[in-house]
DNA sequence: ATTATTGTTGAAACTTAATTGCAATAGAGG
DNA sequence: CCTCTATTGCAATTAAGTTTCAACAATAAT
């Protein structure tokens, strides 16, 4: 799981820049678990770990690790952008509850058959599809 | 086409809110053409047209045009919320150039079958879906 | 080892989108 | 017409994210 680390480390290298302890510290943090989440969150948590990181520094070296393909961004329509991890985790789609945000992934083939076609129709080169799918989980249900 | 400035009309009186020149002004210009808009095209138009609207009259009333189901959100990736016209618009969804913006709209029913599965794997109340479509139009592609 | 170069950091200022407080204005019912 | 209170414009505020800048530190050059 150390993977990711590792690879952020060359990419770095690869690229001029320089490992920083800051930077360890932001990529050890990300993919100490696989959640989804966003930058007042991970700041919070490295807070409470001692770690004296500014939200500059983590604003920053965000597209840097998008950059190299370990996180990429997703809109999960709460005001702000959120991230979560892509190195080993094939393309999925968002099942999300709207009461308690609960956010479940799903891998749906179909819709590469949608894009193939709408490329055809509109002359498009499809790039990527976002399907996101809303509604209540059993939990949330149950509580009205 | 006017029927949706009806609509707001009855609305806002149902509501026991007040008919004002600000509102009038607002929905007409919104329902002049059927194009996704944001909230500063919406109020550089206006005052094109010699309108002395504020933004912070725009942003009060947009969700009551929500509420009573005329238009609703769209996130267009561009860091900002953006709206659409619903009424006498079936659901759909979005297939957006990445590089001029440019947005078309399309209906695909298979989405459906999707949200049922998906509602039944994991005991999901399905309320809405939105699917995404990106790539490079005909236009962008030739000026590479 | 010492110095020079240049990437990196934290703090604070700034930007843009959106919201809110407030005094003045003006609908709608009586 | 009068009153009551929703609504408005303006300005101040919040929130997310970006940028500036001086101080610092990793790497390369001497």
């Amino acid at each position: 799981m150390g993977d990711e680390i590792e690879l952020f480390r060359s990419f770095i290298s690869e690229k001029g820049l320089r490992n920083t302890p800051e930077r360890e510290e932001i990529i050890e943090e990300i993919f100490l678990n696989h959640d989804h989440f966003d930058v007042d969150e991970l700041y919070l948590q490295l807070r409470q770990k001692g770690s004296k990181i500014s939200k500059a520094s983590i604003y920053r070296n965000i597209p840097l690790i998008i950059e190299c393909g370990l996180i990429r961004e997703v809109w999960l329509e709460e005001g702000h952008m959120h991230y979560e991890h892509v190195y080993g985790h094939g393309h999925h789609c968002h099942l999300r509850c709207l009461k308690c945000g609960k956010v479940i992934e799903f891998v749906e083939e179909t819709v590469r058959d949608i894009e193939r076609r709408l490329g055809e129709e509109n002359d498009f080169e499809i790039i990527d599809h976002r399907l996101d799918v809303t509604g209540y989980c059993s939990d949330c249900r149950d509580k009205d």
